[in-house]
DNA sequence: AGATAAGCGAGACGGTACGTCCCGTCTTCTG
DNA sequence: CAGAAGACGGGACGTACCGTCTCGCTTATCT
């Protein structure tokens, strides 16, 4: 899936629409010459000329199926991380959202990670990229931590009524901050000293329904408090 | 104080420079052109010949006291903030935190949370913006949170060798999440139970000390539990 | 006839060439649609891509058969023009000419007139559009034109030895000036005056040979002045 | 004078206007290279930014002084031809009107004719651009044309009540005629001719008023006859 | 009847130039 | 000598068409 505009093909109950078909060779070429500009210039001196330029493509055919650089950004580096943020499945909550922050951290710590930072940048004035940015990269990876969170409430780690996107966002928001602003070390140490602390907080934590429906059930954080780490 | 050029006043040691002073007619209009425009059209759109425009400015006149569009933009959103995100010092530290994070909700929910907006954004690819940004917003605050949090760990409420800012970048990370990324609702609800949780999380935290210093200490934990909330 | 290019059939000795044979339907459908745009837009602003658009043919189609947007229009224009431009014989070359020229300023006056204006226009940078004109609009009429001046001067109303291209350069010219430069009024009036002058002139002039042959014949002029107009 | 638009200058009443005057450097480097292009590449293939480029210029001054392309060739092509298509005054309208229209011819058979080909081509589908070529370069010559002419009937060469513009493109019309539809050769013989033709017949012509008013007027025609050439 | 062939619509393709916007610099006159 | 005004060289924007191409489909003739 990609979030470049769809050939009518596919609206077309699975019939080839009519016309010349589009051009794998130029998208792959797009997409190419977009990473490969975008690690070399950064987000804002990128120009969908040069993009063009460089794939050696006319500028109409990247128009023609990206509405905005930002979504030709977006598109081109959740192609480049497809299948490197999963979740693992080891038995432990801990552990298996440990690895996957940790992996996360990989990402943005290598060149990629100027890539987030110029979308997450540039999407603080373009809703539409970040609600791409949103689609592509973040929900899909959430649906993965749910199941996560919930196979750690199923063997007792977590409590039941856990608002799941509470410990999510502040699990990822304390990366995200220092990846954002900057302002101290983002490392291997820090992930795990997060993870560790928000998931001993979550264990602990009754008043979880999404906020702040239904405030406690006391009993059930001292039942799960042994095993959350 | 202000990111701005210096008038060549400040420069000669104390005594007014020869020629036409600078005129603070066309400063203020500047910052109050800029102020105006960044909530009308966001810092992306803001362009530096419709701020002279609107402010009946030469163009020149800009370039001549800020060296870029975000200099002028955090100096105008320095203008517009007053001293509304000090800590209170009520006995508890989730009081405490819970109360300057709903002031800072406030702020971020207020007409000039897009401009904290801009200023993030366009610091992803402006590192002296986002210098600017911490030297002058985001230090002083987490000075007094320091503050808050060491009142905490006397009161016996936080454990010690608590790493203060894993738990400040864990707690204002999960708010700059939601507000930057913006895929879920960023409610008062939703400040107080992360506060909740990682101070739930804190408190029962032994391995606090920077990057994963000494691990363990599972005994302070449970003597600050009921204390914490 | 037409300038377009012939379809495949006729080069094969009358045999039917095999393989779908060319759509009369889309052939009128995109002279229609040539004639249509021509009259809203003007020929600098009609474009192949509109043509095809509006015949609801793709543009191929027309690129098979017409090599320029200049021969299109031409090959147009021919479908809309009818035999309507001849001379009579009334025994008098002005009444002939006035005719004639009165009737050419007609279709110059009508809806047609701007395609003649738009085949000149565009002629003037495309020497083929040119040569198309004057083989299909311009000689036909001229070989009739020289018929009614050889009558007159048969009858004794212009000398012998006129040089008729002269003769009619100057009348017609008289005509296309105002049509194309549009200074001044082109209308029955101003073609009568110039009729009944140019051929004054004619039959006082005795060096009418090509391009200024033998110079006088004086005698001739006077002769024949009483009976031109 | 020029066609392109004016520095506001000139409408505040003689003051100098504020900001940064028009470079006349530019200026010129543009209209030289819009005469060098031209020549070199014809209206058609002839673009805006290659004159720009051509002349190490902005687009946008060229369009912040010239509204269109065909503006532009007028004003270059006028510039080049200022002087030399003036009138003499040598007595006799046969020899004043001959003499310039052989400068005119002189004109239109160098390499600068192709630009007036270009101009009228284009003007045919742009009426500002046909405007400007009448106001820039007929018109003057028109009023020093009818000079001559007045001068003419002053000396009793030509009837009074002469429909002047009636003469004038009748015998400009049979330039342009050959000039334009290129059917037969423009030569000084042929120009003279007309000349000659059309004068003859102007001299001996009474209903002479505009649009064929007062019809006759007999007696002065055979009056003058003798003196026109 | 099937093979072969060309025309057809649709529309994507690599290009070129368009006319506009804004950049950051400059050049002028006025206060 | 700061300021307003605004022209300057430059560069990217997103659009419109160019003329070519690749599709699947249709309509014919020729086995």
């Amino acid at each position: 899936m990609t979030i470049s505009r769809q050939s009518p093909a596919k609206l077309n109950n699975g019939k080839r629409p009519p016309g010349r078909p589009r051009s794998e060779n130029a998208r792959q070429a797009i997409l190419r010459s977009t990473l490969k500009l975008l690690r070399k210039t950064g987000f804002e001196q990128l120009s969908i000329e040069a993009i063009a330029a460089n794939a050696g493509v006319g500028k109409a055919t990247v128009y023609r199926w990206w509405p905005s650089k930002g979504a030709l950004v977006v598109d081109a580096f959740a192609l480049s991380t497809e299948d490197e943020l999963h979740f693992p499945d080891s038995g432990s909550v801990y552990r298996d959202m440990a690895f996957q922050m940790n992996r996360f951290l990989g990402v943005l710590r290598s060149p990629r990670g100027c890539i987030v930072r110029a979308i997450l940048g540039a999407g603080q004035s373009d809703r539409e990229l970040l609600e791409e940015f949103r689609k592509r990269l973040l929900r899909p990876r959430r649906q993965e931590a749910y199941e996560t969170l919930r196979r750690g409430i199923e063997r007792g780690e977590l409590p039941r009524n856990l608002d799941l996107d509470l410990v999510l966002d502040t699990l990822y928001g304390a990366m995200y901050m220092r990846f954002l602003i900057r302002h101290d070390e983002l490392s291997e140490d820090y992930v795990s000293a997060v993870c560790r602390m928000v998931l001993q907080g979550a264990a602990h934590q009754a008043s979880s329904q999404r906020h702040g429906g239904a405030k406690t059930n006391g009993n059930a954080v001292r039942r799960h408090n042994a095993k959350v780490l």
